[in-house]
DNA sequence: GGCGTTATATGATATAAATCATATAATTTA
DNA sequence: TAAATTATATGATTTATATCATATAACGCC
């Protein structure tokens, strides 16, 4: 359980670019941006900001995933949100200035900076661009919430979970072999996602792979039957 | 199931300022504001807009009460949010150019006005203000769809159905006795928020009242203990 | 590299809540 | 105002899923 600060890296190996919402900034604002942020190495499990926390930034993620969660009742964990890089997290309480409602862990060893709060606040006054693709990541978050809600409310966890699992595929995409899912997650954190307890989420990995829909590896699930997850999944359209 | 549209009437007796977001406005900035706005009343049940739809502007809810409903799966209706007068409702689609993804219903009788879409982007581009309002108002409905997955994911009905009841008597208070919230809702409608079949919703609003926790009058709830009704819902801090 | 700890797996059991069924009350509308 | 429809109520039954229990596998650590 150590738990170790990040390690403080230069700026130089870091292309801010890679985050969605600065590619409307121009060579002269990327430039800007670059003096007022700063890199670091965070190792897996490390926390990037905490639950009740205030906002000391922006956080970019530059490689590496990260998992949004908040303790529930009887301290049980919900996974809100998985972060892939390129994206920013950390937005919503920044700015609405508020503490943060949920925590930032990586899932894996990651690099991410921080954009100084005073700075990011000049850029999206003086870029409305800026402004407006930060706008449009929190209404993506919201529209995604709002479908979570949804799928809690009206599926049952066999259900959810092969939509869960879709939803890793469609979130951080296959590896090379083009059906393994890029991420590691322990069953537990499946299950704080689907909304589960942790011995359900195993038995139904077990059952999809029994029916050939998924294979499992460890913590790495291949999707081996696309249509028939998505059939299992009851998606519409 | 008639469901003829709005009637037009004039701003004259339209105070915009009564929707939160717009009291950051100035005189003249409120005055720009009523020349490019028109007010309609709805009757109860209808539609302001609907799922899939364009955004044509910005709807400020002067008086009445809303739904923001989805259509789940086999038609199952989700109430997503609930809002009150003074509020704004399909912020979200419009800030971000997109259709919108869930439906807005009349509670009852409102009358709400229509901000025309290519003033309010003027308007929040020349006032930083006024769009941290309309930010936070974002950031907020965030949150609070947050909670609510939590909610779902780790409370069982009787806990969401205690906290739902909480919910309105936060979100539309106590009627002039200081018990009975001030919403009417059928059974349906609070079960497609709480996540549960109609018969359970009204099987635990029936508990409730033998409990001595609420007690019923048709469509209306009142909060008997709110202290007991606290627990039930099993909320911290 | 063996030992303790944690993660995964699977069976057995309990139970919350959905579903089905039926009755009554309250609205709507003809 | 009566008939029809819809909403509320409550009982009986089924079922999905949590919980409890135990075993094995994987991992971190001295």
């Amino acid at each position: 359980m150590k738990q170790n600060g990040p390690i403080e890296t230069g700026c130089m190996h870091c292309n801010v670019r890679l985050n969605s919402v600065f590619n409307v900034l121009d060579e002269e604002q990327t430039k800007e941006l670059c003096a007022h942020k700063s890199c670091a190495v965070y190792k897996k499990g490390q926390y990037v900001f905490t639950e009740n926390g205030l906002p000391a930034g922006l956080f970019c993620i530059n490689s590496g995933k990260i998992k949004l969660t908040t303790t529930g009742y009887d301290g049980k964990e919900q996974i809100l949100r998985l972060v892939k890089s390129g994206d920013i997290v950390g937005y919503r309480a920044l700015l609405s200035n508020e503490r943060y409602h949920c925590s930032a862990v990586t899932l894996e060893d990651a690099s991410i900076c921080i954009i100084d709060k005073k700075y990011f606040f000049d850029a999206i006054e003086s870029s409305p661009k800026l402004m407006f693709e930060v706008v449009k990541k929190m209404s993506n978050d919201l529209k995604a919430a709002d479908a979570h809600i949804v799928s809690l409310s009206q599926k049952n966890v066999r259900e959810r979970m092969a939509e869960a699992l879709l939803f890793l595929k469609a979130t951080y995409g296959f590896e090379s072999d083009n059906q393994t899912i890029n991420v590691s997650l322990s069953r537990e954190e499946i299950a704080d996602y689907v909304g589960t307890s942790t011995e359900s989420c195993i038995r139904l990995l077990s059952e999809f792979n029994n029916d050939q829909l998924i294979s499992l590896k460890g913590k790495k699930i291949s999707i081996v039957n696309l249509q028939k997850l998505i059939q299992t999944a009851n998606i519409e359209d």
